[in-house]
RNA sequence: CGGGAGAUGGUAGAGCGGUUGAAUACACCGGUCUUGAAAACCGGCGAGGGUCAUACCUCCGGGGGUUCGAAUCCCCCUCUCCCGGCCA
């Protein structure tokens, strides 16, 4: 949620700088009436309000002295259906208001680059060497049909699902480990967190209202499954006012992560790289103001590490406007290198979200006496799926089979 | 899933229709005292909105109702605890 206040103040501000997410004027106008709306019912409200309960209490010192109440009574009563018009006009407008607000996404940092999408992201630096081979490499689909069984994955459950085994399964659960202990030397405390978590928590980290659509939703019990782990980390503090020495809490999880994946229907069809289900370790981060840049920073190296660690080459790149996700204000992408697609794909993302998170979901610190909303960061340290897949392509022989990255030989005994 | 009890500030725990945002205790913060600490004493100590600041408004799990007036009465929902069934 945007700082309303802030907003109505510096509206062109604003503006100007959503627009870099392709958010419209209108869209903001209307935002803008709401708000003044609401706080004029508001003021209505109130007011009238405040003279109920100065009749109420009146007529309580009257009933005390035995006086005659007729009177009053009748001017109490009129005065109390006005108050129920403007008290209902009051709910509307602020049902309005979040209905509006809700839906408006983060402002983009200043050092965001403007561009319309994924094409105008800037390419900040590449770690590695690409690996050359002697022979044309295969995407994954074409290699191991023993690491991952895609048929029978479908006949579980349907398209976009499916099995690993083997050799397969037991590289991801040694990326898992892998990742969490390496998550874990830098400060980050590891959770196990449910994977159905409730549309208050889904509201507080910004995929609801607005991206229903992407959420399976168990519909009987108003739970959803997790599209990623930042949603239960991240609201692990829902609510709550954290006293400012505790800060940064460093968080990190493994969780498997469901997406409806609407709206890429043809896109990455073949192979595991878009699936409904996929492993992902996850870092969250709730920092004081001051503390966010830093974290943020660190938080990229993090993961970009983990990748050097396994020896796959990969590139780091700044979002555009165009091409950043609702809730972040800032977000760095590491993308991996396929050899078998020729490419580099996207493996994590790490985003800071500066106050905006922490305003739906109402976490705040407390620093000399006063209450302030955090900061939340989130990034994935890694896909674990993803992760596999680099292996394969990056460490695959002319045969088809595939070498085993040295930081998990000791997972692997 | 069936039966019972309950949900109040960081915690414990009063309040059961009237000026109570809420006694009290503990925790916590500041001060006095002390070489320092502890103890003792004094003071402060929920959140949100509103205002230059006051006024003022909202919140005692959530929603609705009764009433001039509700933390207090009624209804629904959610959650927690205890008993029974089922089960990892």
């Amino acid at each position: 949620m945007i700082d309303l206040k802030y907003f109505q103040a510096n509206f062109d501000e604003v503006a100007s700088k959503l627009s870099k997410k392709k958010v419209t004027t209108e869209a903001l106008e209307a935002l803008k009436i709401a708000f003044a709306k609401l706080k004029e019912a508001n003021n209505a409200f109130e007011n009238c309000k405040a003279e109920q309960n100065m009749l109420s209490k009146e007529f309580g010192e009257m009933m005390k002295n035995k006086q005659d109440t007729t009177e009053l009574k009748a001017k109490v009563d009129g005065n109390k259906i006005t108050l129920n018009e403007l008290q209902e006009i009051a709910r509307e407008a602020n049902t309005r208001l979040e209905e509006l607000a809700l839906n408006i996404p983060n402002i983009p940092d200043n050092s965001v680059p403007f561009g319309i999408d994924e094409n105008d992201n800037i390419e900040l630096r590449k770690v590695l060497e690409i690996p050359k081979f002697d022979f044309k490499p295969k995407e994954h689909w074409e290699l191991c049909n023993d690491w991952i069984d895609f048929e029978r994955g479908v006949k579980l459950a349907k398209s976009r699902f499916s099995v690993l085994k083997g050799d397969g399964a037991r590289v991801e659960r040694a990326l898992i480990n892998y990742f969490l202990d390496h998550n874990r030397t830098k400060g980050f405390h590891e959770f196990g967190l449910p994977l159905l978590n409730n549309a208050a928590m889904l509201q507080g980290t910004g995929q609801l209202p607005k991206f229903e659509d992407d959420l399976f939703k168990i519909e009987d019990e108003g739970l959803y499954l997790i599209p990623t782990a930042e949603v239960p980390l991240t609201n692990l503090y829902h609510d709550e006012i954290i006293d400012a020495k505790e800060l940064p809490l460093l968080m990190t999880a493994y969780t498997p992560c469901f997406r409806k994946e609407a709206g890429s229907a043809g896109r990455d069809t073949r192979g595991i790289i878009r699936q409904h289900q996929f492993d992902k370790v996850e870092m969250v981060a709730i920092a004081h103001p001051s503390q966010s840049e830093e974290i943020f920073e660190m938080m990229v190296d993090n993961a970009s590490e983990l990748l050097t660690l396994l020896g796959l080459p990969h590139r780091v790149v700044e979002l555009c406007g165009g091409d950043l996700g609702f809730s972040a204000a800032r977000t760095i992408d590491l993308e991996v290198w396929l050899p078998g697609q020729n490419q580099y794909r996207e493996i994590s993302s790490i985003s800071n979200t500066n106050e905006f998170q922490a305003r739906r979901a109402k976490i705040r610190y407390k620093e000399d006496g006063k209450n302030s909303f955090v900061h939340t960061l989130n990034g994935s340290a890694l896909a674990v799926g993803r992760t596999l897949v680099a292996i394969m392509e990056n460490y695959q022989n002319e045969d088809g089979s595939i070498d085993i990255p040295e930081v998990l030989k000791k997972y692997l005994n």
